[in-house]
DNA sequence: TGTAATTAATTTACATGTAAACTATATTTG
DNA sequence: CAAATATAGTTTACATGTAAATTAATTACA
């Protein structure tokens, strides 16, 4: 359905406000087909985020401080995240001898397992972004760094 | 800040990934920069948008069905939510007689006072919104109805 | 007509987002 | 070196997102 049938409006002050809207219901209708194809698997969006990212290092372990950083969606509360996270025994915790503040956490050879089920699980969305050629895919890229940064 | 940089990773498997990630960051960026305006006002942006839905139709009331149809984000409580705005005398709620089920809702003049101020408050987000072209904006628009179309 | 199905909204319960206060440790600097 | 400052992470508290159960009224139909 075309965005302005989805929310029953049919004209905007500008294509930009338009283009903005949609892409914020866009973004939001992505999260929600995220959250329900991982709902199988107990995780949020968020915490399939910090798996993710931890497989990206693995075997390095990283420190909260830099999983914050590199997730892709505002600090929440990591310490909650990664307790959830370490009861399904997907990710390891411990301390840091040479700086007693620093929390190391890693992704566990569960976690490893289940990242690869979900690669085929979410492989349904490489399908779907085909829609967008590559060359488009750059441009949109660029607009949204261009957005952020003006 | 570039999208790469602000998440500390350099490569993507593809363009296209990329571009569906930087807009998911992009649309949390805009969510907070939101946020933060509507602050002052006690006001979230759910909120916001239930009394942009509201001006619009004025002075014809909604039902708060009608008003969940029209929104940007799916379904949140709508009983609370219009609750709070009732709270601060921004909406009004009154039963149909006809279907004793129905509630309808409108903006009341205090939520129009409000609506204006924040006009020129939110009014930064038309200059920002520039960096877009009116052909580009459409080609964005055009690309997020193909995504979830697709 | 009366029972079932549907619809509209509310209520409840719980997960997550978000910010602020707090604790512990490390670093800086007077 | 001691006090002040900065940093890392945790804890707490509250708002909001989200889904399911509930209530009430309406409509369909056997």
């Amino acid at each position: 359905m075309k965005f302005e049938e989805s929310i029953k409006q049919e004209t905007f002050s500008s294509p930009q406000i338009k283009a903005l809207l949609n892409m914020m219901y866009t973004a939001n209708w992505f999260m929600g087909k995220q959250t329900e194809l991982l709902k199988p698997y107990k995780l949020s969006p968020q915490q399939y985020n910090v798996l993710r990212i931890l497989r990206g290092s693995h075997p390095n372990k990283l420190t909260v401080h830099s999983i914050k950083e590199r997730m892709l969606y505002k600090t929440p509360n990591m310490t909650r995240l990664v307790d959830k996270l370490i009861a399904q025994e997907l990710v390891i915790r411990e301390g840091c001898i040479e700086d007693r503040r620093v929390v190391y956490v890693g992704i566990s050879q569960n976690g490893l397992d289940l990242m690869s089920q979900l690669d085929e699980t979410l492989s349904v969305f490489d399908t779907i972004l085909q829609t967008w050629g590559e060359e488009e895919a750059e441009l949109i890229s660029e607009a949204m760094d261009r957005l952020r940064t003006q």
